[in-house]
RNA sequence: GGAGAGGUGGCUGAGUGGUCUAAGGCAGCGGUCUUGAAAACCGCCGUGGGCUUACGCCCACCGAGGGUUCGACUCCCUCCCUCUCCGCCA
């Protein structure tokens, strides 16, 4: 949600904005609205004014009374109107995106993401390099058939030492996160709709949501929605900030309509794992944590010898919440491409004015918090270790940081 | 799932249908006193919105939403949440 008042005072900012971002709300006849409802305000304050002091009159001039209740007549007609001007105001207001950061590029599509730097050398194989697919079949460590079976299709099961390879990971990570000074947290796995809406799943991704039948909750898709979500309607001591949480928790996504893309091997599913990191901070410090967020997912990466590159993600690649985002992309030798493995965005106030989370400083200042969604690791990371440890074989060697928690250095046929 | 109790400001805790944004206490901030500190005393001490050059004025908010009333923290209804006891249970 953006802030009313530069809709108000500068609304050519925001009507650039949205056309840039190809948003759809007609951001004039927005402002109209705005006006008439800002009008209707004035109205009904102005009766409940003279309401509240003809009641007081009604102790000592009882004939008062009369006068009241054909005044509360008019003041319900326009109450109802001021109800429903805010009502259309807020649905399209919900609608606009974020305002960008200046550099972000303009662009369709992720083709259009401007590459930043690669880093780690790419490993070069003297045979064919197989893809996470063909190497979990072969080793027997990722079963789509049976997720299929048990679940639905898109869903799978990390089996034997694959498994123990993945929890190895997970659980690498987020020590890693908690000696960086993040607090770690274990999150519920569902939301309700407004903490969704809080944190801008919805309205814009409704579609990739899983319901509950019967049920004011949804599956959580991340548990961004439920760490940001879990300092709703509170206000935050300025001297704790930055706040650095992270979780580890499934998500759940419906994927509808993106069949077909990338849809080999278990890139795109109904169910992943992450390790989250998100950052609570101070308007003026959300840059900074930005890059913090960067650096640790980077850090991750080069810990567990992946070659990727990052890349500032463009326009038309960027959900609304997203005032700037970077992606990392690791190399998949099996794919022969970069591919995206986490996503870093920097959301400004967009969440905090949605659930309302503020801070207040000893010296009086307050306002929203700045929030931080970035991605720490997924299984898509343990396919890119597949992929970049794979032997002549079609073993995998264990990346060395890992290997105290695995127990074991290689998996085989 | 069954039975009961309760939701008031940062915390604690009062509140007869009107003078209640709401006593008192604690914490916090400022001051007096003091070499300094403590204590004592004095004052300040909610959020959001609208209007105003400004002093300031107005509106809303006592879990949420309705209702009764000229007027609701107070009465009525619905819902949510918390706590205690019982049952079941990873």
């Amino acid at each position: 949600m953006i802030d009313i008042k530069i809709l108000r005072e500068n609304h050519e900012l925001v009507k650039t904005n949205a056309a840039r971002r190809g948003c759809q709300v007609n951001v004039d006849d927005l402002c109209a609205l705005d006006q008439q409802y800002l009008a209707t305000v004035k109205e009904v304050e102005n009766l409940r004014a003279e309401r509240n002091r003809l009641s007081k009159e009604c102790q000592t001039n009882p004939a008062a009374r009369e006068t009241v209740k054909q005044l509360k007549v008019t003041l319900a007609e326009l109450e109802t109107k001021q109800d429903e001007l805010k009502k259309q105001v807020d649905e399209q207001l919900t609608w606009l995106p974020n305002f960008l950061s200046e550099d972000v590029p303009d662009g369709k599509d992720d083709t259009d993401n401007q590459e930043i730097k690669q880093v780690g050398g790419r490993p070069s194989f003297a045979f064919a390099a197989r893809d996470h697919q063909a190497l979990g079949d072969r080793l027997g460590i990722i079963d789509t058939a049976r997720g299929a079976k048990v679940a639905q299709s898109g869903f799978y099961y990390w089996v034997g030492k694959g498994a123990q390879l993945t929890q190895a990971m997970f659980f690498w990570a987020q020590r890693e996160l908690v000696k960086k000074g993040f607090t770690l947290f274990m999150s519920p796995c569902a939301a309700k709709a407004q903490t969704l809406f809080g944190t801008g799943y919805l309205p814009f991704f409704k579609d990739q949501t899983y319901n509950l039948a019967g049920e004011d909750l949804a599956l959580i898709g991340t548990s961004e929605q439920t760490l940001v979500g879990y300092h709703a309607e509170e206000t935050l001591d300025g001297a704790s900030l930055p706040r650095c949480y992270t979780s580890f928790t499934p998500c759940f996504r419906t994927e509808a309509g993106s069949y077909g893309k990338e849809s080999r091997g278990i890139f795109r599913v109904h169910q992943f794992h992450k390790v989250e990191q998100i950052i609570f901070c101070k308007p003026d410090d959300s840059p900074r944590c930005h890059e913090v967020c960067l650096a640790n997912e980077e850090y991750l990466l080069q810990q567990l010898g992946i070659p990727y590159r990052v890349v500032n993600v463009c326009v038309g690649d960027m959900g609304a919440p997203g005032y700037k985002k970077y992606d990392i992309e690791a190399w998949y030798p099996g794919f022969g491409a970069y591919r995206e493995v986490t996503s870093n965005t920097n959301l400004t106030d967009f969440q905090a004015r949605r659930l309302n989370i503020k801070f207040k400083d000893a010296d009086g200042g307050r306002g929203f918090v700045h929030t931080i969604s970035a991605t720490g690791v997924t299984d898509r990371v343990v396919c890119a270790i597949l992929e970049n440890y794979q032997q002549a074989d079609g073993s995998v060697v264990v990346p060395e940081v890992l290997r105290p928690l695995t127990g074991f250095d290689v998996i085989a046929p």
